[in-house]
DNA sequence: CGACCAATTGAATTGATTCAAGGTCCGTGG
DNA sequence: CCACGGACCTTGAATCAATTCAATTGGTCG
């Protein structure tokens, strides 16, 4: 595992969301830990418990197949929390992604914690079934336009894509190579729905049409 | 929708999951209700709150994309619990497969029952989790044999599977479709892996080839 | 500048799908 | 009791989307 440097932050974050806001209220916050590229948060195995929070940053929350295959669940950016598992331990893992400043929640037994973690947990719930309806039976232009529509929506942008992981991470995402991930790119510029600023920021020309792939 | 009928069944059932047990107590659990064959639970859009616990027979959790295609979420078969949901209303909706017995439970505010939710809802999340993996990294030989091994597992046998689903609903449960999930089948078969005792009825030959597909 | 890692692009291959033709099972009615 | 119809399942052949393998380009850092 890489380094991993502690400091403290303001008691104030900028975590907007209300329902994570009273769960902060409802533990003990602890300083924000900055984890480096790829710099490992939790393994598969590990005790579970804590609960994590995402400053800034991104992680991703993954698993392998025994042969070595990685299928990312999902990307955590800031303001979301994970760490939330059934047994007491880790069924999966959690990295750092680009950098990402994550501060550890300690569950106090607070009456109405459990009804937060509930409120916590169903959300991520939804979010997982549509992904499994994503990569059970979409094609991959439509996996991708799905996932520029939630970074937009996500980054509160109407035209500009960050894209903090790069083309391998996105594949393990939507269940695809990162050939292919390049190739579905190359087939929206061509399209004109897509620009490609740079190699991890995309413009999104034409929304309508991401929109007309996904439904 | 189609008829469904209600009868009472004394007090008892056949629930042996603890932690089931424990929600029933701290519910009203209302009669159970036959649903027959492609009856619906619930519509996409009905609103949630009750939560539903099959009592017998198999039930579906399912999603369309806009153009028709369906993505069965899960199955759930006797002593699973489902209905839960994030927001108000069901984003999902739920069929009975094969008849299935459904018992309403409808929460009373009690302390702790949310805590049992979240117990639920958190075991559901790590059967979900894997079922990415499986959607988005494994070929359609390791995902019929992940989903036989499962069937094996549920239903306590160790060499007989019931398909009480036809092959459609496997198709869309795997993100297959129902030629490749009958091509599969015979390959298996041809390998003596397994054999159809008939078109509802697989006996599993030899359970760790199974197992060797899997991981 | 050179080394290294990520991303792109091309060509060949393949796993799964699509389309189409039978086959099996089962309930219904003559 | 058997014939018929319909729903489901199986199988085959052709097609296609995505992968694999391989080469090249682009970007970054010492």
């Amino acid at each position: 595992m890489l380094s991993q440097t502690t400091f403290q932050v303001a008691a104030s974050s900028t975590i907007q969301d209300p329902e994570v806001c009273a769960l902060m209220q409802q533990s003990q916050p602890g300083a924000v830990n900055f984890y480096p590229v790829d710099a490992m948060v939790y393994a598969q195995g590990d005790v579970a418990g804590p609960l994590y929070l995402v400053e800034f940053g991104t992680v991703r929350i993954c698993q392998l197949t025994a042969d070595g295959r990685r299928q990312i669940t999902s990307f955590c950016y800031a303001g979301d929390v994970f760490g939330l598992e059934a047994g007491g331990e880790h069924e999966f893992y959690a990295e750092s992604v680009d950098g990402a400043g994550i501060r550890v929640l300690r569950p106090t037994n607070e009456a109405g914690f459990a009804h937060r973690l509930l409120n916590l947990a169903l959300r991520r719930f939804g979010r997982m079934q549509s992904h499994l309806v994503l990569l059970g039976r979409m094609s991959a232009n439509e996996k991708m336009a799905h996932f520029l529509l939630d970074l937009l929506d996500r980054q509160g942008s109407d035209d500009i894509v960050d894209l903090p992981m790069q083309r391998n991470d996105i594949a393990d995402y939507l269940g695809l190579t990162f050939e292919t991930v390049s190739r579905v790119l190359r087939v929206l510029k061509d399209r004109a729905v897509i620009r490609l600023q740079s190699v991890d920021r995309i413009e999104v020309l034409d929304a309508d049409a991401l929109a007309a792939l996904v439904d």
